[in-house]
RNA sequence: GGAGAGGUACCCGAGUGGCCAAAGGGGGCAGACUGUAAAUCUGCUGGCGACGCCUUCGGAGGUUCGAAUCCUCCCCUCUCCA
């Protein structure tokens, strides 16, 4: 391999990592793959519980898809056994037993959201209940043995249950076992995975090395801040941008995102060069670039990804048209007035539509002065709908379409 | 097994007989400003066709004219000791 070729390759792989270990070895493994001609065994974990992916996970498939790009086997593991654990790290309680069937429902939903970002070709889907299911419980022992309870107790959230005197289960410390021999198994050269999952990937490491393995490189990827730009991009805390959202819904929570996290995201997510990342920095800097034009980059990129070039551009029209010029959308909920209907109750309407949770927090946006019909104030609980249609709009982003029948 | 502390709205947290639909903060929503950015200012933040009514302070009972507040039982969490 030239070394430059090589030195192109690293740049790619540490774009937005957090940590490589080991460096070196990673070096080497990629000299040895290219002068062997076999390509290195890519691995990354998924939980079988979630198939709902958000942008976070995809900061992990982006990684994947760079190893891919240069010419490497990416494994995306999903680990329908470990599921049955639930992992510890975290506060997760004990998980739902999953059967066969939803896994495999699972498994189907993740191909169809992963392969829009990796090439199905060269990606192999595993599940670790393969060989966790033939596991007796003399080799879970024998596994057991490779580890002590003293290195266990260096995981983090261990350390911190342990002396604050909380309790840890003896399951809890199966889990980064079998994560680990999933590597074993997979003979994987590389593990890529989130900050969070540190001590799991360096076990699997070391459980190679005691299968007389070569050990893995653990390259581990920051967590994605949501849309707060402060916490961890989480379904449960209502800040993230799924993969399968509406074009329309997830150009406006791109556009939503503060200029400091854009960048993230454009480092993270974006398939544009470094390089062109810090022109555009640059130019916001001097002035040559309006934020909000880069920022409707990189929306228009990712809409594009998951949803296609035409989604992307209609999405970025749709946005110009509501947010730029104050027009309503295209698509919004339809709510039909009957003919003999004269007085409308606003807040009965707002809430049978589902636009606000009750006809309270309605009066409450009317007082507030957050309700317009086309483009007029309301002020009046109670209205006239003096033409066959009108177009509500409660807020910024919450659009109604009334027609008389 | 023993001793103690505590469970209040989306979250944290005050309130220990009426002035409590419950302080304060965070978050969220809305308005102004703007680029659906940041920062700032202001308002709102249980339900109800509503100057009133109804339901809320872990659960179930009870005392009282009146209970988040007092009593009884139960459930749960935490801390310390063993």
């Amino acid at each position: 391999m030239m070394e430059r070729d090589l030195k192109k390759a690293m740049e790619l792989i540490k774009r937005g990592v957090s940590e490589i270990i080991d460096e070196d070895e990673l070096v080497a493994k990629l000299k040895k793959a290219v002068e062997k001609s076999r390509p290195l065994r890519i691995k990354a974990g998924f939980d079988p519980t979630a198939p709902d992916l958000h942008l976070g996970h995809t900061v992990l498939i982006q990684k994947m898809r760079h190893f891919q790009g240069l010419g490497h086997h990416v494994i995306f593991l999903i680990g329908d056994f470990t599921g049955l654990i639930g992992d510890p790290t975290g506060k997760s309680e004990t998980r739902p037993a999953l059967t066969p069937e939803q896994v495999q429902k699972n498994a189907l939903t993740y191909k169809e959201q992963i392969f829009k970002m990796l090439d199905p070709e060269k990606t192999e889907i595993v599940f670790n209940s393969r060989w966790m299911n033939e596991m007796k419980s003399i080799d879970m022992i024998r596994l057991a043995a490779k580890h002590t309870v003293a290195r266990m107790l260096e995981r983090d959230d261990f350390k911190r249950r342990f002396h604050a005197q909380r309790s840890i289960c003896i399951h809890e410390f199966i889990y980064p076992l079998i994560q680990g021999y999933d590597s074993v198994a997979l003979e994987a050269d590389v593990e890529i995975g989130g900050t969070d999952q540190k001590f799991n990937l360096l076990v699997g490491r070391q459980l190679q090395k005691e299968y007389g393995q070569q050990p893995q490189v653990v390259i581990t990827m920051p967590l994605l801040e949501g849309l707060d730009g402060v916490n961890k991009m989480s379904k449960s805390l209502g800040n993230y941008i799924g993969i399968t959202e509406a074009p329309g819904e997830m150009f406006g929570k791109l556009m939503s995102i503060s200029d400091r996290l854009m960048f993230r995201y454009y480092e993270l997510l974006s398939s544009l060069p470094m390089s062109e990342i810090e022109g555009l920095r640059a130019g916001i800097k001097d002035g040559r670039l309006h934020p909000k034009g880069v920022k409707m980059d990189l929306a228009a990129e990712l809409v594009a990804r998951f949803h296609g070039e035409e989604a992307a551009l209609s999405a970025r029209a749709g946005f110009d048209a509501q947010f730029g010029r104050g027009e309503a959308p295209e698509d919004m909920p339809v709510v039909e007035v009957a003919a003999g209907e004269e007085k409308l109750y606003l807040p009965k309407v707002l809430k049978d539509a589902g636009l606000v949770k009750s006809a309270s927090e309605a009066r409450r946006l009317i007082q507030q002065g957050a309700i317009h019909l086309d483009g007029r104030r309301i002020i009046a609980e109670e209205m006239e709908l003096v033409r066959d249609e009108g177009v509500l709009k409660i807020g910024k982003v919450r659009f109604l379409r009334l027609v008389r029948v």
